[in-house]
DNA sequence: CTCGCTGTTATCCA
DNA sequence: GTGGATAACAGCGA
């Protein structure tokens, strides 16, 4: 499900349910949602409370009071669901966390992409998949400074370089190609051809899209929900994500899907033209 | 039925 | 380094 604006809306939802609960129970339905030992991730769960839930990038960070994080990545179609209903699990739900107040928070994911991983919360940085991200949207190291040359250095197409979560993180599939469209930037354009401007414009329009998706909730294309089970609004105001064959808002061309390594990368042909 | 597609990322190989 | 393919998995629609 999840890009950065989903996984903030997820953090802020969990915050609200479980900060301060203690974790009395925890199965694990699938072992291999577990990074490292299952075990030992139960054993060192157990009992203890959950002092803040945060996030970096897409990465939602579950803070316990016993020195541990838990590091959860939601990939594809990962959801977290508070309930006391017993109604709430079904066979995609893999890992079931009972806290003190009885209810229960359930981890569910179809696609079984999604991982956990316990880490010492003193030494996250040194957590291989969050040592290597890059800046995110509207944090203070988001800068045209860090960013230019991190974006330049790559000879690959603008589309790549920005999903690159090493080069700047938090930005997915989606919004990528709303910030080319609004950037007037095609997805194909070798990242090393962008003017100052272009990466100016890039950093100052996934500042906006990121700021105005977290207000709407986030994005429900097909299963995304948040940790109340609702969906997001964003959706309704995407402007090329989906959109193939409908005519373009800026300019009226119709929009036209392609693939760009590998993923479906819609654009405007007459307003994003390759430089 | 089969194929292709899906808000992700890690890994392997030329 | 870089690019591409592949893998993890399940469901949906054509």
């Amino acid at each position: 499900m999840p890009e950065m604006p989903e996984v903030e809306t997820v953090r802020r939802g969990l915050n609200s349910y479980v900060k301060g609960h203690e974790i009395t129970h925890v199965e694990i339905r699938y072992n291999d949602l577990i990074t490292g030992d299952v075990n030992q991730f139960i054993e060192f769960v157990t009992g203890a409370t959950i002092t803040d839930v945060g996030r970096r990038a897409k990465f939602l960070l579950i803070h316990l009071d016993n020195g541990y994080t838990i590091i959860s990545h939601l990939r594809m179609e990962g959801k977290y669901r508070i309930s006391a209903d017993p109604n709430a699990i079904d066979k995609h739900s893999h890992a079931i966390f009972t806290l003190d107040n009885g209810q229960k928070m359930i981890y569910n994911d179809v696609r079984k992409f999604g991982r956990m991983q316990l880490w010492n919360t003193d030494d996250l940085k040194n957590n291989k998949s969050i040592q290597k991200l890059g800046p995110e949207p509207l944090s203070k190291e988001f800068t045209f400074e860090t960013l230019k040359p991190r974006i330049m250095r790559h000879h690959k197409d603008i589309k790549i370089v920005l999903l690159d979560q090493s080069v700047m993180s938090g930005l997915g599939n989606i919004y990528v190609d709303e910030v080319l469209w609004k950037a007037k930037l095609h997805p194909e354009t070798t990242a090393n051809h962008l003017s100052d401007k272009d990466i100016q414009n890039i950093i100052e329009l996934s500042n906006q899209e990121m700021e105005k998706a977290i207000a709407s909730g986030g994005s429900t294309i097909r299963s995304y929900i948040d940790a109340s089970g609702h969906k997001g609004n964003m959706q309704n105001s995407l402007k090329v994500y989906g959109k193939e064959g409908t005519p373009c808002p800026r300019c009226g061309t119709e929009i036209v899907k392609i693939k760009v390594g590998g993923r479906g990368t819609h654009f405007c042909p007459h307003c994003q033209v390759i430089k």
